[in-house]
DNA sequence: AAATTATG
């Protein structure tokens, strides 16, 4: 038997590109090919490796089929080379390409026709020639021998480039990036390689650096100095801040460039680094303000501070503060609708006994004020609040529109509510016209907008979806302050909540947990406080154990035997949630090992194999990217099931979804799956679990060991948590709450007009 | 070190 082949081994596809489809904003590109190879002719190539390759030009492509639901087979690039076309019809049409102006495919042709496969050969070696063919004259061949020394000038500067180590994917795109301009390319790289930061994606200051200090650009040249104060401007938002303090930033900047080369320490003193901070400033490159802010030293005094801000974060933070501010003033278009008041309070009848003062409050504001949001964390009755509030409004024929960070979160709101919900994105995608779903006019409609989990907002989206709303339209945040903070820069909801004149309701009373959970919710808090969590013999355990191997074998008999016995739990009842996914207790080992033992290979379970991983009929599973066109009413980022189905046939599989999706899965398209026997904190934001186990070591590293990821972690559980590791992994993770540390100004520049000053 | 959205 011939060894199996893994069906997803990259595949190479050569061809010419015949023209471009869509070129999205981060550079994915999407483009016809004229194959040489296979047997399909026209093929449709999908990629970020594609960016800036033009008609004409010859590619090989490395990647893999997949196929896409509206669009039909095509191929993944993950890889792009170009090649020089090699045979005769490639040929014709790089000549016939718009390549090489005044040449057309006629022309080409003709080339073609007379030279055959020998055609580039004759251009580069002997273009004289070329003067054989009918209609061409002097200043054609000019321009053919013109466009053919472009294409040598390419070839050099990708050697110059691969040389410094740079991939040859970002060679290509520092390339094609100045090839449309009037500057040349090696010109740039060579005299100014620090403008590659700026204009070319992917290039970061670490290889600008590496470039300019082969070309002999001075360690101390003002360039040099600029790119690393914006370098540590964009890192600090990588980070969470939308600014950096000056004297922060400018000892940051210091560290960077002195790091290694100690010499420069005298050199690189403050003056010397404020001064060029002072001239990006000149150029509107930075932003430089004084503001009043919160000293970050646990204090929370005000002080004049000095800060720096790239200028579209500070534009973001501007404008979202102003549309805040716009919001809070306008006139709420419920208003008039129906007395509020009175159909809140009509609601203490027997049906929806149960719902507190605090949420009578909620619902009320809701109703009656532009802006208010509604915290409070797992168990509190959100859900319940926010349903009887969408009822509320649509009996009074209110339009509602309801939306959330996340595509799986929607999900959540849409089924609690019992009315569609869409991704934020979605709601304020504007409107193109020809959609035939156009998200735009909910927005022009909605008098009610409510967003939940809205602590998953960054600056960038909160400012879009401000933004986006009319006067008078009122928009109800809901969120859990205390969970992980957005992936973007900001802390939005927290910021608001600072704002004093924002209307808020905080739900503290506690239904779920009461009886047998209740330690998980006090020991959560304590996790806030900054406190050690206490063991309760029912329901919340600390194990330690110090080696990372031990605790990764623990944790798998923990779930398959140990809890099972003792707690009645079945496997499946039980989440492990790891802080990190490297490591043998993160969460890709951890996967292999559970697997291994709740699912071991067998004759009766099917398998197939996908990115070092065996998926196989049985295991459990979580989508990990929204694609609404799978299944009945689509999968979302988040969703878990098992595989009920495995057909090596027809190179598919089934996936049964907890919330009853069923939706199959070409082979190729298993990428959008990962094992989900341990996931990510990250991963699990959202849903939750009889019982919880977290394994703790200190190898994840204090980026990840933060009191808001316990915290997490912790509250995704209903009935029992179990942490097992490193006490001191714990204990630093609780002590360390830097999250709340992220640096903006939002707060302060809500409530501070400048136009009123 | 981890993670979101979206596009023909």
């Amino acid at each position: 038997m011939p060894h199996p082949v893994p069906l997803d081994a990259p595949e190479v596809v050569e061809g010419v590109v015949d023209h471009l489809l869509y070129v999205s904003y981060d550079e994915r590109t999407v483009l016809r090919l004229t194959a040489v190879t296979g047997d399909e002719e026209g093929i449709t190539a999908v990629g970020r490796a594609l960016f800036g390759v033009r008609p004409g030009e010859s590619l090989r492509l490395h990647g893999n089929w997949v196929h896409h639901p509206r669009h039909g087979r095509q191929f993944r690039a993950e890889q792009c080379e170009r090649t020089m076309p090699a045979d005769e019809r490639a040929i014709r049409f790089y000549l016939g390409s718009s390549m090489i102006r005044g040449i057309g495919p006629v022309l080409a042709s003709a080339i073609v026709d007379v030279f055959g496969e020998q055609t580039l050969k004759v251009i580069d070696a002997d273009p004289q020639r070329l003067l054989e063919v009918h209609g061409i004259g002097q200043i054609r061949l000019g321009r053919i021998t013109a466009a053919w020394q472009e294409q040598k000038a390419i070839a050099e500067i990708m050697v110059f480039l691969q040389g410094l180590q740079i991939t040859p994917a970002l060679a290509v795109k520092i390339y094609t990036t100045y090839a449309d301009t009037d500057d040349d390319p090696m010109r740039i790289v060579r005299r100014t390689p620090y403008r590659l930061c700026r204009d070319v994606r992917g290039v970061g200051f670490i290889n600008a650096d590496k470039i300019a200090l082969a070309v002999g650009i001075p360690k101390h040249s003002d360039a040099r100095l600029q790119a690393a104060l914006l370098h540590e401007l964009d890192q600090a938002g990588a980070n969470g801040h939308c600014h950096l303090p000056v004297r922060l930033l400018i000892a940051r900047t210091r560290q960077l460039l002195t790091d290694d080369d100690p010499a420069s320490v005298e050199i690189l003193d403050d003056a010397v680094l404020r001064q060029a901070l002072a001239a990006l400033h000149g150029q509107g490159e930075v932003v430089i303000e004084t503001l009043p802010l919160p000293v970050l030293d646990g204090t929370d005094a005000l002080t004049d501070t000095e800060i720096a801000m790239l200028p579209h974060r500070h534009r973001d933070e501007t404008q979202l503060a102003s549309h805040v501010r716009r919001l809070l003033t306008s006139t709420p278009a419920l208003s008039g609708l129906a007395p509020w008041a009175e159909h809140v309070a009509a609601l203490t009848g027997a049906e929806t006994a149960g719902l507190t003062d605090e949420q009578h409050k909620a619902i009320l504001t809701a109703l009656t004020r532009p802006l208010s949001i509604l915290t409070g964390g797992p168990g509190c009755g959100k859900t319940h609040t926010l349903q009887t509030l969408v009822d509320l409004a649509e009996q009074a024929d209110a339009v509602v529109a309801l939306a959330a960070p996340t595509g799986k979160a929607a999900k959540r709101l849409e089924e609690t509510c019992g009315q569609p919900a869409m991704t934020v994105h979605r709601l304020i995608r504007p409107a193109d016209g020809d959609s035939l779903f156009d998200h735009a006019s909910v927005l022009e409609t909605a008098d009610l907008v409510i967003i939940d989990e809205a602590s998953m907002l960054d600056l960038a989206l909160a400012r879009r979806l401000f933004a986006a709303l009319r006067d008078g339209c009122h928009l109800l945040l809901v969120g859990d302050t205390d969970q992980l903070p957005s992936v973007g820069p900001g802390r939005v909801l927290r910021d608001l909540l600072d704002v004093e004149g924002i209307p808020r309701t905080r739900l503290t009373k506690v239904f779920r947990q009461l009886d047998e959970g209740a330690a998980i919710t006090l020991n959560a808090h304590r996790i806030l406080r900054g406190e050690r969590p206490r063991e309760d013999p029912k329901v919340f355990w600390n194990r330690p154990v110090s080696s990372a191997e031990d605790i990764a074998e623990r944790v798998v008999d923990l779930v398959c035997e140990l809890m099972p016995k003792h707690f009645g739990a079945g496997p499946e009842d039980i989440q492990v949630l790891c802080p990190g996914k490297k490591n043998v207790a993160g969460m890709t080992d951890l996967n292999l090992r559970l697997q291994q033992r709740l699912n071991p290979p067998s004759d009766d379970r099917p398998q197939h194999y996908h990115g070092g991983a065996a998926f196989r009929l049985g295991d459990r599973v979580q989508q990990v990217r929204n694609n609404p066109h799978r299944g009945e009413t689509g999968v979302f980022n988040g969703s878990s099931g098992s595989i009920s189905a495995v057909d090596t046939e027809t190179h598919q599989l089934t996936v049964t979804f907890h919330d009853g999706e069923v939706a199959t899965y070409p082979f190729i398209d298993l990428d959008e799956l990962v094992h989900a026997y341990a996931l990510t904190v990250h991963r699990s934001q959202g849903s939750e679990y009889p019982y919880v186990i977290v394994p703790m070591v200190s190898a994840a590293g204090m980026m990840l060991l933060q009191r808001n990821l316990l915290y997490t972690a912790v509250t995704r559980a209903r009935h029992g948590v179990m942490l097992i590791g490193q006490t001191d992994a714990v204990e630093r993770a609780i002590a360390n709450n830097r999250t709340q540390r992220r640096n903006t100004a939002l707060t302060h520049r809500i409530t501070h007009d400048p136009a009123a000053v």
